[in-house]
DNA sequence: TACTATGTACGAAATTATTCGTAGTTTTAA
DNA sequence: TTAAAACTACGAATAATTTCGTACATAGTA
């Protein structure tokens, strides 16, 4: 399996292209500009780069490329949480949910989501 | 408050610092080099940017400096956290906690410890 | 048609992080 | 006492990331 590892920029458009599928550099710029100034070039050459490292793929018929994601969320999130701990945690996973979790104001309805996931991963053991 | 972002790097440097208490460079060197080669003076240069920016404080008292960590592991841990969830997981928490945790094989003891954090949050509400 | 908007490609500047060599000083030990 | 070892300071090379300008082509429109 080859490892991903997009940089904060990249994963910023893999999320937009993970929620709005596949999309034109221009719906991406735009998308971009309702957070912050990005110019369009620049938006432009991170899809480039994005290509050719193979996170993004693209369609080329038309004038108009249009990009879409190659690899997938969960496994991407996956990989980033699996670096995360290795630098900040020290590879403990729990100690991160740990910390997250006391760190975090969490609802009642978050909070029952979380316990019947735990009691899945207690079955499974 | 103030915004820590250690690097990679130094976030390593760091962890040693936390769980050894203050130390020369060469200590933190030899310890890196437990791991992977990291030539003396890259050591040194890194302690002296973590300085500057304030993330240790040094005693240069006797010749050799004796470093110590400034910023605190939770409070930094937090940080790291907070920026990790913004950029990959778009501000939920809670999203980062259960991939974490679906994503990672916990022990009973890990889980029910997990439980019982659960049970304190829920009666803080 | 001809002007404007929209698109791609690409080079390169700016920034940040990492790494290390060299110079020069002090300490240690043969 | 002198040679080797250990230490700091600092400049600079390298690499990765982000940003944008410029050039040029195509499409839409007045």
């Amino acid at each position: 399996m080859t490892k991903f590892k997009p940089t904060d920029s990249e994963l910023e458009i893999l999320h937009i292209l993970w929620e709005k599928g596949a999309s034109s550099v221009r719906d991406i710029n735009d998308l971009l500009n309702t957070r912050r100034d990005v110019g369009y070039t620049t938006t432009l050459k991170l899809m480039q780069i994005m290509n050719e490292k193979g996170l993004v793929k693209r369609d080329t018929a038309a004038r108009t490329h249009i990009y879409k994601a190659v690899v997938r969320e969960n496994e991407t999130k996956n990989n980033l949480i699996s670096d995360f701990v290795n630098v900040a945690f020290q590879g403990s996973a729990m100690n991160l949910v740990m910390q997250a979790l006391g760190n975090t104001s969490s609802s009642v309805e978050e909070l029952s989501e979380l316990k019947s996931l735990i009691a899945k991963l207690e079955n499974k053991s």
